[in-house]
DNA sequence: CCGTCAACTGTACCGCGGGTCCAGTTGGAT
DNA sequence: ATCCAACTGGACCCGCGGTACAGTTGACGG
């Protein structure tokens, strides 16, 4: 259970996929000398899309548990839930800010490379989207108890959006080669939440 | 100048390249039976580079005056800058609407898959991207004239947020293998700048 | 001390796809 | 008649994904 050349493999996939494309990585540069040979690389994963998958579960687990300690973090800071949620995206976009010089979202990154992969990296995609919304909706369900925002607005669509603006802004801000762009539509975002939910 | 090869390969991209990522696309079948042989591919296009720049231009070209024609009838409908700037988001929404069944964006699907291409079509989208950010900053600017923001908002910023809106409640509708996504995004960035404009 | 098994390594091989080279054809403009 | 652009066809190379398989190494249990 140790850190087996598996976990060497995904180290190598996480810091490269999301600056190169899947696409663009070899078998043979996965297994780079002195870490893994290429025997290797299948030994563990049956395919690329295999190891996609595995990338792709490890990646938003990770994420998953950043954002839940950020939450936690509020949880501390306020009781009241409108601040609290402020406060997460306050944090949200700091740590956008504070990520490193390409930022960028696997599971956007697997979105367009569809064919590349199969059904099965298709599915913990979906189920990755599913769970960002349901984290953020949590937030916004209980603000919103506290709270009804005015005007009304669809819960579901609001929690899509903070997705929806990360997710964009990154490709935004990689193809300007600019810095920042995703914690900057954070901040936007989280002034139209704070007007939606002012008393 | 007419309907050359090269323009019937063009087409097939246009199709094909958003939905199924530019890497599943093969020379071979770019250059389907009964239309353009590999040679005539290669004739036309240095490389898939080559191919996707051109692509690239061809989308962007025809996303920016179906955006500008929307912006013509939004200037017949209304005089008042604001008002016109609401048309605008309300057409761009119902664009959205009408979109195909997994529509997706060539530029952000470019942007993840850096290293399969060159220096040229990244800059080729960086110019994209500007394109977008001023033509919407135009109408947030003359709005602003009209009647300013409160509370006072950066208008680079609002312009990225429709933008980063777009694309990536592009990739939430792909990934969830929903529709419409993108159209109801557009709406909730449409009241966030009614709510920004009104006096 | 021996056997076993998981975790590998090395090597040879296949097929596909991108890309090159080049010789030849075809149809319209001059 | 000729010339050129727009192709076609075929031979070829290479890198990469993927398969197959035989062999090594080290920990652990009997």
């Amino acid at each position: 259970m140790s850190a087996t050349a598996r976990d060497l493999i995904l180290d190598r996939v996480q810091e490269d996929a999301v600056l190169r494309g899947f696409g663009a990585l070899s078998v043979d540069e996965l297994a780079d000398p002195g870490k893994v040979s290429r025997s290797g690389f299948f030994y563990h994963f049956h395919d690329k899309s295999d190891l996609a998958r595995a990338a792709l579960v490890r990646f938003v687990q990770a994420g998953h548990e950043g954002f839940m300690a950020l939450v936690a973090r509020a949880e501390d800071l306020s009781d009241d839930p409108v601040e609290r949620l402020m406060i997460v995206l306050q944090l949200v976009s700091k740590r956008l800010e504070d990520a490193g010089p390409k930022p960028g979202c696997l599971v956007a990154a697997a979105c367009y490379q569809d064919r590349l992969f199969d059904a099965a990296v298709r599915e913990e995609n979906r189920k990755a989207m599913l769970l960002r919304r349901h984290r953020v909706l949590d937030l916004l369900i209980t603000a919103a108890r506290a709270q009804p925002p005015s005007p009304d607005t669809d819960l579901d669509d609001l929690a899509d959006m903070l997705t929806a603006v990360i997710d964009g802004a990154l490709v935004i801000g990689r193809i300007r080669q600019e810095h920042g762009t995703a914690a900057r539509q954070v901040r936007l975002y989280r002034t139209f939440i704070s007007i939606l939910f002012r008393e």
